[in-house]
DNA sequence: CGTTAGCACTCAACGAGACAGAGTGCTAAC
DNA sequence: GTTAGCACTCTGTCTCGTTGAGTGCTAACG
């Protein structure tokens, strides 16, 4: 199964140039750019060969070859060269990112941006997944007389709030009292701990307001533990149409269809998130609508755990290499900024 | 200046087919399907009149006439009809408005997709505006030794939270304290006259803390004073897709990268606010961007007072009457959910 | 035996020309 | 004022030939 040297050196030389060109690669361009030693007759040979192997196929009959999925695959195990962004754009990513950066939020459209900027694909961005957080502090904010907004706040600075009701007769200070309690309580926990059992010994404020811890625990579950999609966040979609593979009406629509979509997209970044970077190519995509699609992803990881993942998405022709460069820049420094948030 | 009747009749059976099919209306189709009691040559003198008066517009000879702007601005000021929805549609949106909708911004995205599947355009949706609304009470939430969230709640519930860095040595009671303090200087005033100078008479502590307090001062003006266009919602852009004149890749492309740059579109919502609804078609757009598209707004109130615009953007072959009672009929469900955050 | 030159063949892309269909403007008659 | 008739114009579509890129095959070469 291994490829001789000359077929491999072919090969990537029809993957490059295709991703580059967009245009069906002949022997001819392979003898002239890539292979001078050879002649086209002989560069044919090989390449009906690497057809027959399955690596590039034919539009039709009398066209150049384009390559397959598998030669993508081969391509991205074997050949991938990942480069490293310039001593330039390194500073100007950092630059951006350390500048202007308050809010949690912002630093996740921001970061979107960033990636779809330097490679031209659409980006997506996970914000931090909040059950691999733990909790640090949780206060009652009173709203009105009836209502009371719920702040989160964990390690990773993540803070949620979610409305409640709150029970008729209950002041302020009962309300900090009872955050203070339940700070006290819940500190440490990871937020998928959360129950009301971590309430056992406080029997006497549990009778009177059984019904209104339930509620809270709900609501803290249900808001923060809920595939939140919310937390996804893409840049870049418009990009699609620099390709001339999505010139075409019809693909353009139905790439963009896919996109909004955003559940699918959530869970295929959250399963990811474990993986240091992971490449699916074309039919390996698990969602059909992605089939002609690659994905790219990378974890970033505040203080050595994994916490979400950023990525992209584009045609099968694909500058891997590029993109996986700029993947790793970037998680490592929305990691490290994240980072600056906690102190432990 | 007033137009005859009939050819105020036929200019309506033009505009509202070319509505209907997108396709340019000739003097056969509207003699047979509009205006059974002449010929097609009688409606041919007509609208040869009518092309010259500016109201119709070949976009070559021998093709059927399309309206002009002029004609739809004609058409919404003198002849629309709006159309109330049927009892079950009625009905389907407060099922939806009023079920699962505990947190604001979910509101605000939910509204944005019932506006886009009812009317099949582009949608959006401006968060009530923060400038408009009275502080209620502030709260210092720490999140760590350096940090705290500042988390602010004004009469609509609107909540925002800032991260600020705090001094040294500043501990929980203290920024209790602070909190409690501010809130009694801040509340009932608008969240646009948050200025140092309500902080007179504290002399004591602005002495200490004078670096704090400007920080906080600015950090509470800039996130919420800003033009945020964090506030404004959009869904149903691949929509555009479903109207033939769209099916050119420039046309679909150009629409949305203008719909990609929000700001503009949140200072044309937020400008809008005032109005009750408003109707901007085709070249009347002040970005020219917009030029042949229509954008339809309407304020929601809360409690008596505007608060933001909902609105949707399309072809200005819009169905405008459809467009308005669709947009009235949303608005006010949306205020009347967001009055029920508000108690007073 | 691998490599190369030569050649016939295939197919998409492009442009020209023909044609049908829709719609108009004009004129003359009702 | 309205209508029928007719010549005219323009678009969209279809067909057909041409061009050019690229292939596969065969035979010759080192």
């Amino acid at each position: 199964m291994e490829l001789p040297n000359r077929k491999m050196d072919i090969l990537k030389a029809v993957i490059e140039d295709y991703i580059a060109t967009a245009v069906p690669v002949g022997s001819r361009t392979i003898a002239r750019r890539y292979m001078s030693g050879l002649s086209a007759a002989t560069i044919r040979n090989e390449m009906a060969d690497l057809e027959e192997m399955g690596y590039l196929i034919q539009p039709h009959t009398s066209a150049g070859r384009i390559p397959t999925d598998k030669a993508y695959r081969l391509y991205v195990d074997r050949l991938l060269e990942i480069k490293p962004l310039g001593e330039e754009q390194n500073n100007a990513v950092r630059e951006h990112f350390f500048r202007h950066m308050d809010e949690m939020e912002q630093v996740i459209r921001k970061t979107a941006q960033i990636i779809s900027d330097l490679t031209q694909y659409t980006s997506l961005v996970l914000a931090p997944q909040m059950r691999r957080t733990t909790l640090r502090r949780i206060q009652l904010v009173p709203i009105n007389r009836e209502m009371a907004l719920v702040v989160i706040v964990t390690d990773a600075t993540v803070v949620k709030d979610v409305v409640i009701r709150i029970p008729e007769g209950m002041d302020n200070d009962r309300l900090d009292t009872i955050s203070r309690m339940m700070t006290v309580r819940f500190a440490g926990h990871s937020i998928a701990d959360v129950d009301i059992s971590l309430m056992e010994g406080l029997e006497r404020d549990i009778q009177q307001y059984r019904r209104f811890f339930t509620d809270l625990m709900n609501a803290m579950g249900d808001s923060i533990l809920q595939p939140d999609w919310q937390d996804l966040v893409m840049e870049g979609a418009i990009n699609i149409f620099n390709f001339p593979e999505y010139q075409d009406i019809k693909r353009a629509r139905s790439f963009l269809t896919m996109l909004e979509t955003r559940e699918k997209l959530y869970q295929m970044l959250a399963r990811r998130t474990k993986l240091e970077t992971a490449i699916t190519i074309g039919d390996e995509n698990e969602d059909s609508d992605l089939k002609d699609c690659s994905v790219v992803t990378a974890t970033y990881r505040v203080t050595g755990r994994p916490m979400g993942s950023i990525g992209v998405i584009g045609p099968t022709r694909m500058e891997y290499g590029h993109v996986v460069g700029v993947l790793d820049l970037i998680g490592r420094n929305l990691g490290e900024l994240i980072s600056l948030y906690i102190d432990e």
